[in-house]
DNA sequence: GTGAAAGCGCTAACAC
DNA sequence: GTGTTAGCGCTTTCAC
């Protein structure tokens, strides 16, 4: 492992005139490229810029676009982003990579974005507030031409706006907070969650209640709003929830299922669990309380996370098009970077009930 | 949303002398603050450079400091990069964002770098050749530092090849092909394989199967001989596949399952799959054929996904550590980046047999 | 249609 | 210990 090969490594001061060792990819300069075409380093840019190439002669940018081919030329995008003051590349916080909506949603976002010759640094923030302070000062250093939030938290509004302040135009998706002046791509969680209860109340619950997510995530609130809407026009007793989650995980709804079961005057026949999470951990309290699912509770989740459909019984859900809010959060964004005068938008996008075998008409009474 | 609040935006040849607006963060460019704190611009560079700062007397360094906190003032990544040939960039490539091995990489693979203050840059190929390439493109483009992939397929080897010759390191994760002369950090697939035919050897079980995945990747072929060594040691009949995956997806699971019902001359009484999807799709594939799991057959699954735990039966699998994996691979890769000259490693962490319900005794014989 | 020249913001020789 | 100078590789006026 020494020398024979070996290619002069970047770092190195390279000299133009190093010899390119056979099927070594490039690292040539624009320089290079513009030399063995015979034209000025500037007609070769001109050249390779497809929003330039009209101002140079045909012949003359074929002579650049061969030589540019010959010699595997890459392009410096740093280079070209310092003088350019523009990156290409967007910030992305996610609160967890391994929650499965992120990577849904850096899917749509990436697909967005390539079109456009950008690419995403995505940043994971574990929904801890100094490392979201961290993170956009490191996606400022890189001076990123936009970030998309996924990860936002109440405590964190003040930073995104100075952010927003010092220029930089932010998108929050999946989870917002209203009034704030940022802009927002969701699900409509409202819709999400008047779906579920109306799934329910049509197969002829009467008593239901919530296993309520973070009480400081707006998306929750709104989820339980939308099911509430549904419930007070069908004329239906709602009991406010016994407890919040702390976090949307399964051995909080498991935690609140047990709670529900033990404080309720009378058992509810169907639970609006308001993430796929809470849905696993409330079935897994029936079971342990010596109750079925959904013969006598039944359960609605949200999301419809991977493997849902493979549970016993396999989980009733609303399914929220998170690739495509994604890409609209993407597309907002680049809107927002071509002219950031826009004003704010909120644009949400309809989820879907997903109806499996974890809900059931109630069984009559005895 | 017109004027009043609006900053100077980037992008604009902001004048240094522009005025500042109270709460805005940064922009102020070095030579600001070396203005600020009375200096050049290299002192101020020193200063605030930790490996450099010695050279500056510390009086002046606090003065320095304290201007660069005054201004908010935020280092340019990019100029920076340029001047030192080094982005504090690391490619990391993964084949689906939404697979949660990758994400579990992905955290492993941020957390390493972060200390080193480095960003992945990460790219999904979707498994499609064009894509890698493409992706390999945009990375040499952006000048990362290093590759760490995760995506790898047999024809990619040449490309991957042709970026280490241009002299840029690579580390293979997850995925790999042995022999390439490229780093590789993985699970030890072969002890994985033992450990799973050894769980079910150590029930009781005789008839053994496999649900062999992907038959061009080496981790499967590798787990597959894990497995077959310990049934030969065993002395137990170990029937060739029925046939391999095309992808390790529930549907393919299922397919391989019913196939080795009909084929079978003598029904198995556990079976391996070499990844969760395979098994989950096994034990639908089971209950199809009127039997159940784990009383009929035993089946052991690899990966150990989330949700494994809640599926009926609990799934009994092989956990390899994912996040384990992503931080040797980025230590390797920053090793690499360090001295070039290193010999290929191949680095193998210990998976681990976690054992659940989807696996019990075979039932005696009728 | 092409070339000349300047400079994005930073760092690293080199001088003193 | 600090300043001077040059330049990373590119794009973009501005001339002609």
């Amino acid at each position: 492992m020494s020398t024979a090969h070996r290619p002069a490594r970047r770092g190195e001061p390279t000299p133009d005139h190093a010899r390119r060792v056979a099927g070594t990819p490039p690292r040539g300069t624009l320089k290079d490229v513009a030399a063995a075409a015979g034209v000025h380093p500037s007609t070769a840019s001109r050249s390779l810029d497809p929003t330039q190439a009209f101002r140079v002669r045909a012949e003359t940018r074929e002579r650049v676009l061969a030589a540019a081919a010959r010699l595997g030329y890459q392009p410096h995008r740093l280079a070209g982003s310092l003088r350019r003051q523009r990156t290409s590349t967007v910030g992305v916080l996610v609160a967890d990579y391994e929650t499965p909506i992120y990577a849904a949603l850096l899917r749509g976002i990436s697909a967005r974005l390539e079109r456009e010759g950008c690419v995403p640094i995505s940043l994971e923030t574990q929904d801890r507030h100094d490392r979201l302070l961290d993170s956009i000062r490191i996606l400022v250093e890189h001076r990123v031409d936009g970030v998309i939030t996924a990860a936002t938290r109440a405590q964190d509004l003040a930073a995104l706006r100075d952010l927003v302040r010092s220029g930089t135009p932010v998108v929050m998706a999946v989870r917002y907070f209203r009034g704030a002046g940022i802009p927002i791509v969701a699900n409509d969680d409202l819709r999400g969650g008047a779906l579920a209860a109306e799934h329910l109340v049509r197969l002829g619950h009467r008593h239901l209640a919530q296993l309520h997510g973070p009480n400081d995530v707006e998306p929750f609130t709104e989820r339980s709003l939308g099911y509430r809407s549904v419930l007070s026009r069908a004329g239906l007793l709602d009991p406010d929830p016994v407890d919040y989650a702390d976090t949307p995980t399964v051995e909080e709804g498991r935690r609140l299922m047990h709670l529900v079961l033990q404080r309720s005057a009378q058992r509810p026949t169907a639970v609006f669990a308001h993430n796929d999470l809470i849905a696993i951990g409330a079935i897994e309290a029936l079971h342990e309380a010596g109750l079925s699912c959904p013969e006598d509770v039944s359960v609605v989740g949200y999301n419809d996370m991977p493997l849902t459909e493979h549970l016993v019984p396999s989980l009733t859900t609303v399914r929220m098009p998170t690739v495509e809010v994604g890409r609209v959060a993407a597309e907002t964004l680049l809107g927002l970077i071509r002219d950031r005068d826009q004003a704010p938008v909120s644009i949400t996008l309809e989820p879907q009930l997903v109806a499996r075998a974890s809900t059931a008409p109630p069984r009559p009474r005895a």
